[in-house]
DNA sequence: ATTTCAGTTTGTGTATACAATAATGGAAAT
DNA sequence: ATTTCCATTATTGTATACACAAACTGAAAT
C-alpha cells in the first residue's frame, strides 16, 4: 500500500526561503496587485510550503494584515482576502481626500522651492504619460507625483498614513484609463501645485480634495458595476 | 544543590487563562490607560505566565499591537512600548481634527433627529461633570459625545478610523482638568450640534476642527513641557 | 429524491522544543 | 580603574507536535 506524500501535493512555485517580515510584504504585494482575489481563503500550510517555512511565521503575516484590514479572520475558519462593497470604496476614498486635501495644506505652508520642482517634474511625466496613453506610466508617475506631496508634509505620521490608504485603494485607481481622463488629472495637479507654490492653503486643500474626489466617483462607478454583475469576485476560486 | 524555579519567579498575578484575542484587548488597554509605560519591554514568557497560555498567542497579541503602532519591535530584540514625540503627537492631532472634521460634515447631512438629541444629551453630561468639577466624569460623557456623531456619519470606516485614532490619544486629552476649559469645550460642542441641526455642512466641519485643534495645542504643550523635563519616561524601568 | 446524522478529514489554535541572536558579566590586558 | 574580549545566559525566531473545531462525505431513513 502506497502513502501519497502530502508535502509533495502541496508545493508549488516554493520561494527561496523568506523570514517572516518579507512574507507580510509579499502577501500584501499579492492581495493589493490583485494575485490574490477578495474572498480568496490563504491556506496557513500552502504558503507555508511557499514560503519554505513552518505555519508559525505565516500566522503572524496574516494577523498583522489582519489589524491592516486586508483581511478577514474568522476564529477556526480561516483568513479571507477582504472584499469591499462599493460603500466602503467610496467612504474609503473620502477619507483619502481628507487626508490629501490636509497634506496639500501642509505642503502650501512648509515645502521647498526644491520639492515643488521634484513635484512639477513628477507631474510633467505624467503628462508624457497621458499624451502617449501609457496607462501603467502613468499610474507610477501619478504615485510619484503623491509621493512628493506627502513627504513635503513634513509629518511623518500624516505621510505614512495616507500612503497606506493610497495604496489600499490602488487597485480601484485604476479606472483611469482613458487619455482624457490622463490630461484632466495633470491639469488637476498643476492647480494643486500653483497653489502650494504661492502658499495659498485653502486653495490647494480644495483643489487636492476634488482631484480625489473626482477619482472617487469614477472608481465607485465602476465598484457598483462590478457588484450588479452576476456574483462577485468571492465567486472566482 | 538547590534550582530556583524559574516559573514561580516569573509568575505574577497570573489571570485566568484567556483567549489570544482579549490578550489583544488587555495590553491594548495596559498601554493606552498607563498601566504600561513607553519605552518599557514587553516579556513574551512574563506575559505568556500571566495569562496563563503558551508565548504562542501572546507573539500574535504583540505583533498586531505592532501593527496598530502602539508597539515597537525591533528584529531579535524584543518589543517596547512606543514613545511619541511632541511632533508626532501633533501631527496626529492634526488628522484627528480631519477626520472629525469630516464626520461632522457627514453628520450634518445625515443624521436623523433622534441622533442630534442623543448627541445633545452627551453634550449635557459634559456641562453636568463641568459644573461639578469632575474630570472622569467629563472625558466619559466627551468621549460619548463624540461616539454619537461618529455613528452619524454612517461610514462604518470613518467612524473605526477615528475612534481608532481618537483612543490612541485619549491619554494626551486628559490635559482638559480646568472646569474652565470643560465648559468652553461643551460650548464648542453645542456650536457643532446647531450646525448640524442646520444641515449647515461647513460650518459644522470647521466648528469640529478647531475643537479638536484646541485641545491639540493644549495637548502639545504638555509634551513639550514633559520633554523639557530631565529624562523621558522611557527611563522609567 | 431529500434530509439527517455519524465518521472522517482537513485546517486552525495552542503548547512545547529547538535554533539563532543579542544582552550580560567577568577575566585579562593596558 | 578602564576597556576589550570572550563565554555564558537570556530571549527571541522558527519548527514541530498535539488538541480541537469546522467542513465534507456518504449511507441510512423518510
Amino acid at each position: 500500500m502506497y502513502r501519497i506524500d502530502k508535502a509533495v501535493i502541496l508545493r508549488q512555485k516554493a520561494e527561496a526561503k523568506v523570514s517572516s517580515e518579507k512574507i507580510v510584504q509579499i502577501l500584501e504585494d499579492d492581495i493589493l496587485g490583485g494575485t490574490l482575489r477578495p474572498g480568496e481563503k490563504l491556506d496557513e500550510q500552502s504558503l507555508a510550503n511557499r514560503f519554505s517555512v513552518s505555519r508559525t511565521p505565516v500566522r503572524e503575516a496574516i494577523r498583522q494584515l489582519a489589524a491592516n484590514g486586508l483581511i478577514e479572520i474568522r476564529r477556526n475558519m480561516g483568513a479571507t482576502v477582504r472584499q469591499l462593497t462599493a460603500g466602503e470604496v467610496v467612504d474609503m476614498f473620502m477619507v483619502l481626500a481628507e487626508l490629501e486635501g490636509l497634506a496639500a495644506r501642509l505642503c502650501a505652508r512648509r515645502m521647498t522651492m526644491a520639492e515643488i520642482d521634484e513635484a512639477k517634474a513628477r507631474n510633467d511625466d505624467c503628462l508624457r504619460a497621458a499624451e502617449t496613453g501609457d496607462q501603467v506610466a502613468f499610474l507610477e508617475a501619478n504615485n510619484a507625483f503623491h509621493d512628493v506631496l506627502l513627504r513635503g508634509t513634513r509629518s511623518a505620521y500624516l505621510a505614512t498614513e495616507a500612503a497606506r490608504l493610497g495604496r489600499r485603494l490602488a487597485a480601484y485607481r485604476r479606472v483611469i484609463t482613458h487619455p482624457r481622463q490622463m490630461m484632466s488629472s495633470h491639469a488637476e495637479h498643476q492647480r494643486i501645485i500653483a497653489a502650494i507654490s504661492q502658499g495659498e492653503e485653502d486653495v490647494a486643500q480644495a483643489a487636492m480634495r476634488t482631484h480625489v474626489d473626482v477619482i472617487a466617483g469614477s472608481a465607485a462607478d465602476i465598484v457598483l458595476a462590478l457588484e450588479a454583475n452576476a456574483a462577485p469576485l468571492s465567486a472566482t476560486r
